[in-house]
DNA sequence: ACGAATCCGTTGTTAAAACAACAAAAAGGA
DNA sequence: TCCTTTTTGTTGTTTTAACAACGGATTCGT
């Protein structure tokens, strides 16, 4: 406990997060005590939440990366989202008191998490001002940001086909980021995961694609190539 | 405009609902004018949000139920969620301002909708306190509970055959229920829609099930056989 | 009660993905 | 650098779902 008052906490970056955006770097410190803030550090593989969980505190992740997964009762993974540094998880659990987790989050690579306990945001009545109020205001765009996430990935698993998920997946990666060339945060076993299909299946259909002149790929870096019309 | 003071609005229904969930009967009426609410009837098929749409307002099925869905270029539909009487949508995309939505909503039965525009409750800067407050808390429950509807509907179309597809969306309407016997808001259809299946190929599998002595289903309704251990 | 429209189950055919197994390539560690 | 581990691509086989077409059942409207 009070884990982060011996460690740096850099509150610049925190300022930067959607979680803390709008609040100033000076207020965050007082906010991280009220949040009861705790921090941890996790190794490639670890798990962070575990299904059955029933969480406390969201989590923020400082570094590194990490995914939200679940596995099925014969050990087939399902990957929901990646999560990045500054993303937070677990909030739609916090907010519902008593809910289970359904899912894993592990870290995909090393990573810190920083944890806060942002119940009595929610419980405590009457008046709300100040960071608090940002507080509820940010974590309300968060997950509705996150909902559409989740959307998202029902579409992209929509298609039949694996070339149909691909297409879908690649080419809103082009449309968000404004450019044809881009790297995936999933190397091929995760990406098979979230789009729900067979890894090698998904492999094959890629160097078919390739070989059609639909795109060009080395491990995370995809380029798209114009003539078919992705950016529409 | 001012649609509803010439109608007669069931504040009592109303308080019943989660997004005014806490709020006294009386004093919705006044929230109600804040929010600058409006009525509006739908038949079966009409759609009430279209994709690609920007909504400023919220949407409250008053009675009636209504399906949120995505067509791809071939006319395949997603079924993401059905509505009930008493469910919020557009929410999310209502808090992201700007942002298009991939959705349609459309009524599966005649319906009642009420618009809200939620918006001033985020932009207004400074304190909030009693109903708007109130109001703000429910909207980020129900967020956190559409979030968790979406990650089941995201498991129950990760299982990579049609029955074990069935067997986690029927398993989960049992036990969310506390009984094996239950009615489903879809009909075969809308079913096969939600599970990301082809209809003919699900109508089979479901009768093959029937012969097995998995279950017995009639329509809409479905009676789950104890032996096979769906409640764990 | 009647016809029209919708919903549902069944079948056969076709297409596609899952699966298993393996080898090459790349990355990481000592 | 060398060895180990992980990641990726490839192939052949098997399983399964998609698709198309149809008739019977149910529902709905009048």
């Amino acid at each position: 406990m009070d884990a982060f008052s011996d460690i740096f906490v850099d509150t610049v970056f925190l300022s930067k997060t959607m979680l803390f955006s709008g609040i100033d770097p000076a207020a965050i410190e007082p906010v991280l005590h009220c949040l009861d803030a705790s921090l941890r550090r996790y190794n490639k593989g670890n798990v962070i939440f575990s299904a059955g969980d029933k969480v406390k505190k969201i989590g923020l992740l400082l570094n590194g990366t990490a995914s939200i997964e679940s596995n099925d009762i014969w050990g087939n993974r399902s990957i929901l989202d990646s999560l990045t540094a500054g993303k937070i998880f677990g909030e739609n659990y916090a907010f519902l008191q008593d809910e289970p987790l359904m899912v894993n989050v592990v870290a995909s690579r090393p990573c810190e998490v920083m944890f806060l306990n942002i119940r009595h945001l929610i419980e405590h009545e009457g008046c709300s001002c100040g960071p608090e109020q940002k507080l509820l205001q940010n974590l309300l765009q968060i997950s509705a940001r996150k909902s559409l996430h989740l959307s998202r990935r029902i579409f992209h698993t929509s298609a039949k086909t694996i070339r149909g998920r691909l297409l879908s997946y690649l080419s809103y990666q082009a449309i968000s980021r404004g450019s044809t060339s881009f790297d995936i945060p999933y190397n091929r076993q995760e990406l098979s995961d979230y789009l729900g299909v067979d890894r090698s299946a998904m492999s094959f259909e890629l160097s078919k694609m390739q070989k059609e002149g639909i795109l060009e790929t080395k491990r995370h870096h995809f380029d798209l190539h114009r003539e078919n019309d992705f950016m529409e």
